[in-house]
RNA sequence: GGGGCUGUAGCUCAGACGGUAGAGCAACGGACUUUUAAUCCGUAGGUCUCGGGUUCGAGUCCCGACAGCCUCACCA
């Protein structure tokens, strides 16, 4: 195509790509010629297909009342509005199964019923299309609940071609990229992220209930703290500097618990320049809380109650299927230490280096010029987490690779810290904050061993280090993986699968 | 980034050995006032992801690129 005459977007929208579009595009042009707008607008008074197919018990019997005619249905008046998902013509009668976001109803539309004018508008509905329907709610002669429609009404039209009716999007790929396709067209996909909302909206009321407050922190920040992991890196102009998108809430909600915010959450978004696989999405949404005067077991019921509430909340029971596999979520949670479960899973003396080393070695992982916790650690997440079935809480962690948690009375080797384990997936985590400034500044300006800079939690904050020292009240705090928690409440194997929009290299024309 | 697999009509999928591309749904025309993945008759629809190569001939074999899925690494 020449480009000597550059067309206006408009003519380039309305020029057909397929056999397929012109037909719709024909059909378009004849709904605007009986004077309707293809595009509707404002339609009042109907209800929710699911509220609608409540009132099938207001259907009656009434009898012909001469006596010779048939005893006939009757029921209520209803109007309800929805997409074309199914289409089935038989002479002058046709079938149309609507469908909107809480269910699907079937309409009967006939030309002596619905008159000319509307029989006319009907030839011109195609699969996808968005009506409007009033009639009488009723059954056909096969049972089938069905509004018997008397007037219609044209919302939108859809000059797409939508997917295969029987099966609808498989490629899984098309249904993350087009995922308001996917919402539309594939069955329990509208349900799944009705149910995210449910568990999201259930946690911040549980939290409410005990207390909590929500705020907001910020997003860029100067130094991505408070875990370990590559941040994006963006630029701000009039300042002239790098920022970063957060990896964690940390380290602000902390600050705040100087502040005197005694129970305070941030339920959002992180990012995390890592790879991308089926557990992980480089932005994901995080909940921390943090309690002033509690500490990790503290954080242990609360991460109990938010999840069994969550799971309640969803109208499911505690025992949820996972593929081939049920988890049952009745509390409580089992609990073990962290050397418990890896002598169990290893059969490795946890307290004896020595041995681990040997374990390490004989197993390919590499020890020289490591600290023995790192790679306790690596043989703990290789060999030990996949079988974690739980849920369980491990608790107590090397005190080593825990740079922002308190350190046991008793051990300080040992950090207060537990991880709550599901199939295999760390769901959350959760500290006996520390809260004293030395301690934290030298853990952060010691380079922990084995460990480059950038892979490393030790990230000096200067001013966060400011805030401890003006005294920040001993606390517990705890991390919620949403997506993950998300992905175990709605048996999705995919963190893809529960983010609307999942992260794709673009398409390219 | 490494490895394995995949890419064919708008969608869901077939295409042994290399021989001029097939079905169902969707579309178009026709029949049908109780269907429900409606059915029946007929018609049309393709740069086989893209680019090279081998060959008389490539959807098919080889190389490369792009995209996706799985997996490993990094990470939650």
């Amino acid at each position: 195509m020449n480009q000597d005459h550059p067309s206006s977007s408009s003519e380039q929208g309305q020029r057909p790509k397929s056999h397929l579009e012109a037909a719709r595009r024909e059909k378009l042009r004849r709904i605007a010629e009986m004077g309707i707008d293809p595009w509707g607008g404002r339609f009042d008074g109907h209800r929710p297909i699911r509220e609608i197919r409540a009132r099938e018990n207001e259907i009656v019997v009434v009898d012909g009342g001469d006596g010779r005619s048939a005893p006939e249905l009757r029921g209520p008046r209803v109007r309800a509005a929805g997409r074309i998902m199914l289409l089935r013509r038989a002479g002058k009668i046709m079938f149309i199964d609507i469908r909107d976001w809480t269910g699907k109803i079937q309409v009967l539309v006939g030309k002596a019923q619905v008159g000319e004018r509307n029989w006319e508008l009907a030839q011109c509905f195609d699969l996808g299309d968005i009506i409007g329907v009033d009639g009488e709610l009723k059954r056909t002669k096969t049972g089938e609940l069905t509004i018997f429609a008397d007037n219609l009404h044209f919302l939108t039209k859809s000059i797409e071609t939508p997917p295969e009716k029987w099966h609808g999007l498989a490629d899984p790929e098309l249904r993350n990229r087009m995922r308001y396709l996917d919402l539309a067209y594939t069955e329990g996909v509208m349900e799944r992220f009705l149910r995210r909302t449910q568990i999201v909206h259930s946690i911040r009321a549980t939290l409410a209930e005990e207390g909590f407050v929500e705020v907001e922190g910020p997003t860029l920040h100067v130094i991505a703290g408070g875990a370990a992991a590559r941040p994006f890196v963006t630029h701000h102009n009039a300042l002239d500097m790098d920022l970063y998108l957060r990896i964690a809430l940390e380290l602000h909600l902390k600050r705040l618990l100087v502040g005197g915010m005694e129970k305070v959450y941030e339920l959002g978004r992180v990012y995390r320049n890592e790879g991308i696989s089926p557990r992980h999405n480089p932005e994901f949404t995080m909940l921390e809380a943090y309690q002033a005067y509690g500490d990790y077991h503290t954080m242990m019921d609360l991460t109990e109650k938010l999840i069994v509430q969550a799971i309640r909340a969803t109208g499911q029971p505690l025992q949820l299927p996972w593929g081939e596999n049920v988890i049952d979520f009745t509390p409580p949670f089992a609990r073990k230490t962290y050397d418990e479960l890896f002598a169990e899973h290893t059969g490795v003396n946890p307290t004896d280096p020595a041995s681990i080393s040997y374990f390490a070695s004989s197993r390919g992982i590499e020890v020289v010029g490591r600290h023995p916790d790192v790679i306790k650690n690596e043989i703990f997440e290789e060999f030990v987490q996949p079988k974690l079935t739980g849920p369980i809480f491990v608790l107590d962690y090397p005190a080593s690779i825990c740079p922002l948690t308190k350190r046991s009375r008793n051990n300080p080797q040992i950090a207060e810290r537990f991880e709550l384990f599901v199939q295999g997936m760390e769901l959350a985590n959760a500290y006996t904050e520390l809260n004293d400034p030395d301690l934290q500044e030298e853990l952060f300006s010691r380079q922990l061993e084995g460990l480059p800079e950038e892979e490393s939690m030790a990230r000096m904050d200067r001013d966060f280090i400011r805030a401890l020292r003006h005294g920040m009240p001993p606390a517990g705090g705890l991390g919620i993986g949403i997506d993950r928690l998300v992905m175990l409440l709605t048996n999705c194997q995919s963190i893809r699968e529960v983010i609307l929009f999942p992260l794709y290299r673009p398409e390219v024309d």
